[in-house]
Parts: C-alpha cells; sequence; structure tokens
DNA sequence: TTGAAAGCGCTAACAT
DNA sequence: ATGTTAGCGCTTTCAA
C-alpha cells in the first residue's frame, strides 16, 4: 500500500542526497545536472512516486499551463470538432485544456474574460455567442484572448474565415446549380442589426451572391434560427414549410441546421438534391455522411486552432503586440446535396 | 488604463484598512464578518479589481476545484454530448472541467491516471477506451477516479448503463419487427476477447437475444469497428456489404456508427426500414433528426454524468469507502429506422 | 470579530 | 554543478 501523503521534492532530495534545487534541475531540465546525480534523482523519484504540484508551480512561475476553451455548446458538431482538434494540438505543446460553455448564460461569457484569472488558466480561446464586440470590448483588464470567429473587433487577436465570401460562394454555386429561389436558415435580416456577426456576415454574402445575378432576397426566404444545433435546424426548415412560399435551394449557417433541414426535407417527402438543393458550412465529420451527403463550406479545423494557439501564446509572452487577425482560407467542397438542376419546392400542387 | 500587476489579498487589505485574513474571510464566508468590514473589502475588492489567485489557493488547500474528464474522442457524438452535460453539471457545483482525449494514443489513458495529481485536477471521470480494466488495475496510487462505461472492476466507482440487457432488448425488438437475419456493426466475437469491455457486452445482449428466439449468430454478421465513429461506420457497413451475405437488420453499437452506416445503405440502394431494419445506442441529439429516425437505446446522459460526479465527490472526500458500482436505467427508444417488416438485402436479384 | 505568523511546494536569484 | 535563501498568494493555526 503506498502512502497516502505525496511525496515532495524535498522528500526526494532527501532520499537522493542533494538539495531540492537540483531535483528542480532534474525535473525542468533547466540548468545542467551530473549524469551519476540524475540518477540517483530518478530512482528517488520513482522509488516515492513522486510527481509535482502543479499548483505549486503554477503560483511560483506565474503560469498554469492550462488554457481556457469557452465554447457555446459542445454539443454542437463544430464545436466538438473545434473541441478535437484543440485537444490534439494542446497536447502536441505540453498544455491543458480547459473547457466552458457560454450559450446556456450569455453573461458566461463576460464573467470568464472579466475573471479568466482566477481560472489558473493563462490565456482563453473564445468562441463568442452573440453580441460579441460587447463582450470583450467592456471588460477594462483583458487577459489573453483569441476570438475564433467573424466578429469585428480590434482588443484582441483572433482567427476566422471569409464568411462574406463564403457565404456568397454558396449562393453563386446554388444559381450556377439553377436554382433561383435560395432560401436561408440562420439569420434574417430582420435579426441582423443585435445578433451574431457569424450570422451577419453570412447574409450579407448570402445576399451579394444573389444581387449579383439579379435574384431577389425576399426576407419570407430568411428564417432565423436561435439555436445553430440540428433540432434548430429541424424547427427552421419547418417555419419555412409553414410559410408556404416556393424555394428551390438552402443555405443552412451551419452542418447542424442543415442536417435538422434534410431531416425535415425528407420527411416532407421533398427530395434532395431533385426538389431542393441545400448545402451548409464548416465541413464537420458528419456532413460527408448524411443523405444525401453534404455541399460545405469547408476549412481545416487543425489549422484553425493551431493559428489561434499560436496567436495565443505569443500574446502570452508579449502583451504588448498589437492584435492580429489570421484568415483560414475556405474551399466550397461540392457533394450530392447540390448536384442537381433543382426542380423546386412549391407550397400548392402544381396544376 | 487599469494596472498590469494583479492585486493579492494583501493589497485589498492595505486598502481596506484590515488583515489579510479578514479579506480572505469575506471571500470565502468562512467566519462571520461585520457588514461593515464587508462592505469596506469590497469596494476595495472592486477599486482593485481583485481576483484571487487559485493556484496559491489550491497550493494551500490541496483542492484545485478541476475535475478531469478523459474521453477516447471529443469529435464523437455520444463523447460531445457528455463533455456537455458534464459542463453544465459541474459549473452548477462550482467546479471546472479539464478534458483529455485518451483514443489517439491508448498510453495517454496511463499517464492520466498515474499522473492525475500532476494535473491540478481532484479527481478524474475516465470513459476508458480498450483494456479497460488494466489501465485502472496496474497503477499502484490511484487518484480519485470514477469510471463510466461497462468496465468490470472493483478499484473504483463507476456508472453504467446494462449493456447487455440493452443489447438483447435491441436484437429482440428486431425480431419482433420480423427480422431473422440481424448483423452487427461494432464487434464480432472473433475481436471480443481482447478489445473493449462495452463491445464485449454489447455483442454477448445481442448473441443472447437471438438465441433465445433459436437463431444463428453467425461470424459473418459480425463486423468490427475499429473506430465508433460516424466514418467508422460506413466503413463496416461497406464490409458487410462486401462480404455479399443476406441481412435483413443491422445493431450499431453507437449511433455514430448507426448514421454512417445508413448513409452507406442509402448510397447502395437499400431501403430503411423497407429492406434493412437499425438501430443504435446512447440516443445522442442527433439521432432523433436521421433520416429515417433512429431507434436507439436511450438513458440520460445528464443523470448518468450527476451521478458521476456525484461518485467523485464523495471519494474525494472519503477516500476509504468502498467503491460503488451505479447503474443508470435505459429504455429502448424505437423510431422509424426500424418501423417495418424487413424484406431484408440479398447480396443477388431475387430470381 | 479580527490580527499575526507560519507554511503549502515549488523555483529564480544568488552564492559556492 | 549544486546548495541556500526567499517568496509566489493564500488560508490555517493561535492570539488578541
Amino acid at each position: 500500500m503506498s502512502p497516502h501523503t505525496r511525496s515532495t521534492m524535498k522528500d526526494v532530495a532527501e532520499l537522493a542526497g542533494v538539495s531540492p534545487k537540483t531535483v528542480s534541475n532534474v525535473l525542468t531540465g533547466a540548468a545542467g545536472v551530473r549524469e551519476e546525480t540524475r540518477t540517483k534523482v530518478e530512482s528517488a523519484m520513482a522509488e516515492l512516486d513522486f510527481v509535482p504540484n502543479l499548483s505549486a508551480r503554477g503560483l511560483r512561475n506565474g503560469r498554469s499551463g492550462v488554457i481556457g476553451l469557452a465554447l457555446p455548446d459542445v454539443g454542437s458538431a463544430f464545436s466538438a470538432s473545434i473541441t478535437h482538434e484543440m485537444l490534439e494540438a494542446a497536447h502536441e505543446r505540453g498544455l491543458m485544456i480547459q473547457v466552458e460553455e457560454t450559450a446556456a448564460e450569455p453573461e458566461r461569457e463576460y464573467d470568464l474574460v472579466s475573471r479568466a484569472r482566477t481560472h489558473q488558466v493563462d490565456g482563453l480561446i473564445l468562441n463568442p455567442v452573440r453580441l460579441e464586440d460587447s463582450v470583450v470590448e467592456h471588460v477594462g483588464h483583458l487577459p489573453p484572448v483569441v476570438l475564433i470567429g467573424e466578429v469585428e473587433q480590434h482588443r484582441t487577436d483572433r482567427v476566422f474565415i471569409n464568411s462574406p465570401v463564403a457565404a456568397r460562394l454558396s449562393a453563386q454555386h446554388m444559381i450556377q446549380q439553377g436554382a433561383c429561389r435560395v432560401a436561408v436558415l440562420g439569420g434574417s435580416q430582420a435579426a441582423a442589426t443585435d445578433s451574431k456577426a457569424t450570422m451577419g456576415q453570412r447574409l450579407q454574402g448570402y445576399v451579394d451572391g444573389l444581387r449579383e445575378h439579379g435574384l431577389p432576397t425576399p426576407e419570407e426566404l430568411q428564417v432565423e434560427v436561435i439555436e445553430w444545433t440540428v433540432e434548430g435546424g429541424a424547427r427552421g426548415m419547418q417555419e419555412l414549410l409553414d410559410r408556404e412560399v416556393a424555394f428551390d435551394a438552402v443555405i443552412a449557417f451551419t452542418d447542424s441546421i442543415a442536417m435538422g433541414a434534410l431531416h425535415v426535407l425528407h420527411s416532407a417527402g421533398i427530395r434532395v438534391p431533385e426538389d431542393v438543393l441545400i448545402s451548409g458550412f464548416d465541413d464537420v465529420q458528419h456532413a460527408a455522411y448524411t443523405w444525401p451527403a453534404l455541399t460545405t463550406i469547408s476549412f481545416d479545423h487543425r489549422v484553425y486552432v493551431d493559428q489561434a494557439l499560436d496567436l495565443l501564446a505569443e500574446r502570452i509572452a508579449d502583451r504588448s503586440i498589437e492584435p492580429r487577425a489570421v484568415e483560414i482560407p475556405h474551399t466550397l467542397t461540392v457533394r450530392q446535396s447540390t448536384d442537381a438542376r433543382p426542380a423546386g419546392y412549391l407550397p400548392t400542387p402544381r396544376t
């Protein structure tokens, strides 16, 4: 039975017949240690089942080696993917990740930023929910923060994809495929003012894309989706059907929304892509395995989080550098969900 | 511009004209503090934008307030759901969650348990990947650990669903619906010895369910799936089709596997549920929104994580109590994916 | 109800 | 290459 009292560097030092500092040197590799001494220390550590106390190290160094990751909802496919990649990337850098969710109560985002220092984290990677700029703008003393997402602000570093361009690309693709009544699921122009930055940008790109081709962008084809989840997408699609307006393509603002929409379309007997085309955003793992497979905006999630961690590391090292914004390239990945000329959905039977 | 030097309790104490201990009392509410003093201290804290240093508190108290959550792959739907619920439950208890992934390198699981103390975590909730018992069995000094999943062992507390019963339930349901050649996607009897405990249990239940009804359980209907992901499910389903054996139902060992399988079935022109029935495990959020909606084994993920946190809290408080195992009730949720008498898939055209 | 002193385990700075 | 000293910020004695 091993003792419940944890051994300290002092214990190890005594057993090995050296000073605590030497044990520390062995552990951190800071100063050179003679091979003989190192061996002695290492066997003493093994015998005592020694593990360093990171709270003490954190207190001493002012660094915990922990990064906070704040996401709206880890249950959603995109957040889950980002978390997954972040854990991998952090592991490679010897960092730990403390995850927080902010969707349930928006004020958590504020709490998080303003009190990041208490959380034993060296910095924060924040994917904001809504009214995004306000959070970061309204806090006096900012800890090192990297924003991920399409928030326009200049107080923190950020990583983003060019959402307006991506949405325009999606719209153009729909038109190319023969669509002329393209709906959006995610946001409406009516709601764009006081809500998500991402939503506003994607909506703008969509509007631009249609207008370029002289197509109208009526409000009746724009459905706001409060929660960007599968369930939210299903509800949004149902609302679109309930409006009884004709449409022949749907651009969903996330893959999750698209998946919920697909379910409702299938249930209503509307064929994809024969009757209606549909596309998403983010290219989550599942997107290639929906039925039909989902056309979507792709970008490398690993590159995304690597950039975020790079920026954060640099800011932790030097808080005085100018905030930078890094754009991650995206592409349109065409799959079966837009691979046809749509016949269009009409609320009333055609003659 | 606020100062970069963080204020300490000493600073607050000086500004408020009290001792650091009093500030501590105000913060923790340990001893009674006179209303007048409390007000003074609180305004001093506000003025200095004070936040306590949790590393220092952790060092002093031997508690960090952080729980480690180790999962195979946060990108998978089930892990994402568990993480989501865990974050909510932890938030309500004032705990933080540090997440780790173990699927990429199985030895991480070992590292994690044996060195949990370094990670500034008070305890660990561990969803093991494979060879699960060995990890927990082979470490000398165990930190507080709660296992989630169907691992049979008696050194740690654990939370689980009764997988054999659940799998038998699924099999019986398939038979009730008229299936007689029921395949499994997730594990095979050939692979059951040295791999996942969960897999072995679900396989056993499946076998029992079929045998009860005098149905055979040939190896050719059992497909091992290494990664329990959508992609793994798709590959597994493809392998089953490539074997060119007849089947009229598929029990997938997770919903993610089922979703991948659904995609491949659709692509092959095999109708669900008209030709083949399919079911999953876990009832992730997406399961109700596949096409057709997925029959699956449901259990309350929130209850699951609440139980795990309860057990962990009790073990952290008292390490000497006997390890307990808590079974979470499950039900079979029947949806459209098994809502028909299957015609069956035959590799060669019928006559 | 509040203060003073001590120390949690570690490492930077300085000595040797 | 190794030892000594001091202190990170907090809270737990013990006194007042």
